[in-house]
Order: C-alpha cells, then structure tokens, then sequence
DNA sequence: CCTCGGTGCTACGATATCGGTAGCGTATAG
DNA sequence: CTATACGCTACCGATATCGTAGCACCGAGG
C-alpha cells in the first residue's frame, strides 16, 4: 500500500481532497499511536518501538516511512526521529482528541 | 478483535488509559471516515457503505458495532445510524483536523 | 396470496496487512 | 577483537480486510 499524501487518490476515495488523504494515513494501524509517543522530542527507532509496545520493526519502519513521505516525521541524524513543522502542528489539531478521550472515558470507563 | 473501550487493555497499551483506548478505536481501518461521513445526519448501512466508496458490508458493520459499544454512535429505528452525543463530540475534536488537512494540502499537494 | 424494493446484516474464499523472531551491516567505544 | 547500540530487513504464520453473493425481515402495492 502506498502511503497517502494529498492531491492524488488514496484508499477509498479517488477525489484528491486532503481531509480523505489524511484519513486514510492516520487510519492505518499504529499511525496514531506513533504520533502521540514522538509528543515528548526526538526518539530512536527502538526507544520509539519500546513506548509503542514493541510493535514489529516491519510495520513501525513502514509508517515511518509513510509520515516522512507525508512530510510530518524527519529523521535527523544523531537524534533520531522526530516531528516535522507539519507533525507539530498535526499533534496540536489532535489536542482536542485528548480532552474528548478523557471525558469519554470519564462517562464510560 | 474486540472493540476499544476506556479503562481496560487495548491493543498496544494495557494502562486502560481512554486516550490509548480512543487512538485503538480510531486507528483501525475506516473508523474515521466512518465517523467523518456521519457528519451530516443519520444514514442508512447503505447510503454509509456507498458514501464510503463501497467498503465490505463486514467491516462496515463490523466497525458500526465497535463505535456502538464505545458509546459513540447510534442505531436509532427509522433514521439509520447517526452520532450518539459522545460521538457529536468526538466528531467536533476532529474539527482542527479538518483545517490541518487544508493547510496540509495547499503545502504538499 | 404474491411480488417488489429496501432494510440490516452474514457467509465465505481470496487477498492484503500485521505480528514475532532472528539477525544483518554499520558505527562507536573500550 | 569484543561489546553495544543503531536503523532496518527477511522470513513466515496469524489476523484483518476485501469482494461478492445472498439471507431474513419488513411495508407497499397488486
């Protein structure tokens, strides 16, 4: 499965919109997740593996290769992994996400 | 696999933690889209299915009853399916997403 | 009674994706 | 020459998803 990026058709939508784009990138198993771990800096391939459960190398290697080609992840020499402008600021639109979650699972936990 | 709830083990996290809970829920394939097509009032199992390019009836329903038992979405007689107040809520998180999305786009696209 | 169209949904085989383990090639340090 | 850590790949079994067909139910119409 090629990674999706706007303006060309991704999984289940042929249209090019970038919302259909980044659903289909950030529906993908773990996509999410490794967002959410890079909140706290820059991490190494296997200290990121270690706070993602140690998720297989096989699938965190493909969605890192997804978020780079999305252009929201960067590999910085020496560091490691990181977030890019883009995967900053999609971190912060996924804030609300957060506080929702926490209420829900004030409700329903 | 059984659907996402707040305070017990999901996939990749046994904190119990809603917010691990909500990125399994939501990082599973379709969920999203799901999610985001319902935006516009409550449809039937097959204006959904059509309005999200014809996915398999299994995992449409497969998905419907995941987001149903996370509160998130309801079955409501004669109407079809639509978001259930959590699912309104969650539904306004995922607005900054939206314009992420737009902004994403007009850089990369 | 019957057909007809619409509903939500299931069965089932084919395919794609993911998971788990081992280990490679490189680099750096002792 | 170890020893360690790095990013990553190969391999293969397990799981999830896809695509198609079609079932059981209901209400309207004839």
């Amino acid at each position: 499965m090629p990674a999706a990026r706007p303006g060309r058709p991704v999984r289940g939508s042929r249209s090019g919109r970038p919302i259909m784009a980044a659903l289909d990138l950030l529906g993908r198993r773990w996509t999410l997740r490794v967002l959410w771990e890079l909140r706290d800096g820059p991490q190494t391939f296997r200290e990121l593996r270690a706070r993602c459960d140690e998720l297989s190398p096989t699938v965190l290697n493909q969605r890192l290769a997804e978020l780079r080609e999305a252009g929201v992840v960067a590999h910085e020499e020496g560091s490691g992994y990181a977030l890019a402008p883009d995967g900053e600021a999609l971190l912060e639109a996924l804030a609300p996400l957060s506080a929702w979650a926490a209420n829900w699972g004030r409700r329903r936990g």
